[in-house]
Formats: structure tokens, sequence, C-alpha cells
DNA sequence: AACGAAACCTGCGCGC
DNA sequence: TGCGCGCAGGTTTCGT
């Protein structure tokens, strides 16, 4: 599930449905998912006040420290009653005074979660991991970062230090929109190219955000993460359809080891 | 320092 | 039907 808008999707969610509940027990089924050995002990009987979210990451902030929590690949919260039995894939339960629970459910088990007992661990934890997101970037900063570097232009938008919240999903729709080959090495994009990058993106992620999100590959739906920009998606998935702009073929290759979908007319 | 590839996992769809 | 391969919305680590 996992770029920014669809984390910010389930941000709402949760903060819907946990804010003001008190944690009365821990069930660590998959230890390997938490990175801090006191977590249990950490959370139980106290209550959650807000939820954040810094990039992909999410602060479930409680009375007494935040669960910093990272879906990865596949990662997902469920909100299911406390006495409905526990599903392969259900790797850590947190039970509610509500007589209900939040299950966070990982096919994959790429997902992690780390305890802190202050913000300011956390945003060090954070600061050395996360750049800004879209709408705080300053174009000639990440440009002075970038105008040396080699790499495809695609893999600098995915690269969580320089801009954070961008996956592989919406780097193609921001690209697409750009005009701007996901190939094209970094240091040969120009500051105006850069700017349109970095516009099309606050505007690429604000409008996911709006939708819900992105929801593909027929992934369950659970705490409001269904969302709708599947259907706004101009280039990705869209392999051998014609190009919106200019009817020919969108094609498919690779790119830092990502499928990646791109239109080799428009994006130049 | 920067880059590409591998690693971490499970499940699904495809071709043979 | 069964098997092997490639692929999947991410990040970290390991070799050059």
């Amino acid at each position: 599930m996992p770029e920014l808008p669809e984390v910010e999707t389930v941000r709402k969610a949760l903060e819907k449905n946990i804010i003001g509940h008190r944690v009365i027990d821990v069930d660590i089924i998959l230890p390997k998912i938490v990175k801090s050995n006191e977590l249990k002990e950490k959370l139980i009987n106290h209550t959650f006040t807000q939820i954040k979210r810094r990039g992909k990451w999410l602060l479930i902030m409680l009375d007494n420290g935040i669960l910093l929590s990272h879906l990865r690949m596949e990662g997902k919260y469920y909100y299911k009653p406390s006495n409905e039995e526990i599903l392969k894939h259900e790797h850590v339960i947190i039970y509610l005074d509500n007589n209900m629970s939040l299950r966070y459910v990982d096919t994959r088990q790429f997902g992690l979660m780390h305890w802190f007992d202050t913000i300011e661990d956390v945003d060090l934890y954070l600061s050395e991991r996360l750049g800004n997101e879209p709408w705080d970037i300053k174009v000639t900063d990440l440009y002075h970062k970038i105008h040396k570097r080699t790499v495809p232009i695609k893999n600098i938008l995915l690269d969580q230090k320089l801009v954070s919240g961008i996956g592989n999903i919406y780097a193609d729709e921001i690209l697409f929109i750009s005009k701007i080959s996901p190939l094209r090495p970094a240091n040969q994009i120009t500051i105006k190219e850069l700017t349109k990058l970095v516009n099309s993106s606050s505007e690429v992620l604000q409008k996911a955000i709006e939708l819900g999100g992105t929801t593909i590959r027929n992934f369950e739906s659970e705490m409001g993460q269904t969302g709708h920009y599947q259907n706004k998606l101009l280039v990705h998935t869209k392999e051998g359809l014609p190009c919106l702009n200019c009817n020919n073929r969108i094609v498919k290759i690779k790119v830092g080891g990502r499928g990646t979908y791109y239109c080799p007319d428009c994006q130049k």
C-alpha cells in the first residue's frame, strides 16, 4: 500500500478509529517486524493521542511516546473486533479498551515498527532518512544536490533522502506530466525542468491524497486503504496503450530495478 | 561518494 | 497439473 498518499489515507483512518483509546494488550506474533524490544510494555495501558505522517512513515503517538511504523511494500492496518480469529499475515495485534483491535498485516513481512520515547528522538531518526516533501522543496537546493549525479532522474525522485513520499507509481506519473524521460541523467536536468518536476510532484501527490490514494492489483480494502487515483493514472500500468498526448504506445522498461512506464515520444 | 545489484519475503500469473 | 520464472506501491546493505 504505500506511497505518501496511501500512507496519508491510512493516517486519517487511524485518526478516526483509535484516537482516545487505551491499549489493554499487545500480541507480537512476528517479532522481526518490531525493532524495539520494549514495544509491548510501552504500549500497554497507554492512550493514542494523535497520528502524524512524515514521508511514508506513520507516527502513531501515545501519551508516553511514539510508535513509528513503515508499511514498506504491503503493510496494512486492520481495525476489527478483538475476538475475531487471528489470520495468517496478521503480525502485530494491539487490543484496545473498546473490544476492538488494531492489526498490522503484511504478507511480505517487509514493514517495521520502532518505539521512541520522544518526538525529538523520532526527528533524529527520520532526519537521517528523509528529505522534504515535494511542497517544501526548494528547487535550487535540490538542484545543487543532484546536478552532478549521473543516475536516471527517476532514481532521484525515488530517493527519500532527496524528496520524501514519492514511490514507483507516482514517479512515473510525475515524469509523464513533466514530459521528462525517466532515463534522463540527473545532471542533464535543467533548473526549469526541475521546477516542473517539483511542482508536478506536489500536484500529483496532493490530488492523490484528495482521492484517497491509488489501489491497484486487487489489494484488499481495509482502514480506508482503497483509493480512486488509479482511475487518474496516465502511464503507470498502461503498457501498450496509446499515450494520451500523442497516441503512440506507452512502453514498459526497467529503471533502477523498478518497472517503469513512459511515453518515449512525449518524454525527452 | 556514488552506483548497481542483491537482499529481505510471500503470492500470483504466465509459459512450458 | 506442476514447476520455474518473473514480478509486485520499499528500503537497506553489500560489493565495486
